[in-house]
DNA sequence: ATGTGGTGCTTGCAAAATGCAAGTACATTC
DNA sequence: GAATGTACTTGCATTTTGCAAGCACCACAT
């Protein structure tokens, strides 16, 4: 694996960044738990994206070790583990509404006048709120 | 190369994103443009993470088909080229702000009392507004 | 006009990451 | 105790990356 091994490119904040969460996947598993209400193994896979099962693992091994997420063992069944974002990762919150944003003022497949976009930048705060409030 | 062939894996917007610029590369270039003036080719393999020449040129193409980037000849040289944000990548300032945001909030390496935190919680618009200015 | 250096790449090849299919381990349920 | 659910791990082919070298074009000095 050995992806960041362990020595930063740089000490710059988008590098920080970008070692952290910068390839295809690791987001989408973020924005499965943020956005969509998914906890467990099981269903992060059922996403349209088609995550493989060792891809997954590895993205989940790496949030963890980074902070991003935590897991426990599920209540009514011990070999079901449940993930959830840490602080660290709800602070992600921010980020991944700038980045719907951008997508949806310039997916050139969606429709221009999207109400995300009224919403965000009329109630952001509202919104990051409710957001939070679903988790945990 | 057929990196993100042609079809999306999804028609989700993080997925959009994640599908123009997840990688550990593509936003490092954004942010020599926006935040280093650097325009050239040679200006972009300085930087400290030592991109190499076959990476650079793939990423500023692909850039370029993505309308987040463009080129023009420089005035004094017709062998350099100058690469520029276009409003597209411009519209990209806020998501690397909040991503520098997170950063500095959390890598544990920096000073947790760092004046971008306090400068970007009081005065976001008028920092955008600065850092665009000094663009082209 | 020729050589030297600047600029922006391309090419070749080894190493690493990804994607896919199958298999494993443990817990619960019947 | 057999079948199912859950979370992975493993093996292997394909793709992407990283590194070093080479190439093509332009500019400038001799």
């Amino acid at each position: 694996m050995a992806r960041n091994s362990d020595t930063p490119r740089s000490n710059c904040r988008i590098n920080f960044a970008l070692e952290t969460f910068g390839d295809k996947w690791t987001l989408l598993i973020v924005r499965d738990l943020m956005f969509k209400g998914k906890r467990t193994f099981g269903e992060f896979l059922e996403s349209k994206e088609k995550i493989s099962t060792n891809i997954l693992a590895d993205r989940l091994k790496r949030l963890e070790e980074h902070g991003i997420v935590e897991k426990t063992v599920a209540p009514d069944n011990r070999s079901k583990l449940l993930y959830r974002l840490t602080s660290k990762g709800k602070d992600l919150l921010p980020v991944m509404l700038e980045i719907t944003a951008w997508s949806v003022k310039h997916d050139a497949t969606r429709n221009t006048s999207d109400p995300f976009l009224t919403m965000f930048g009329s109630a952001k705060e509202e919104m990051m709120s409710a957001i939070l409030d679903k988790l945990d």
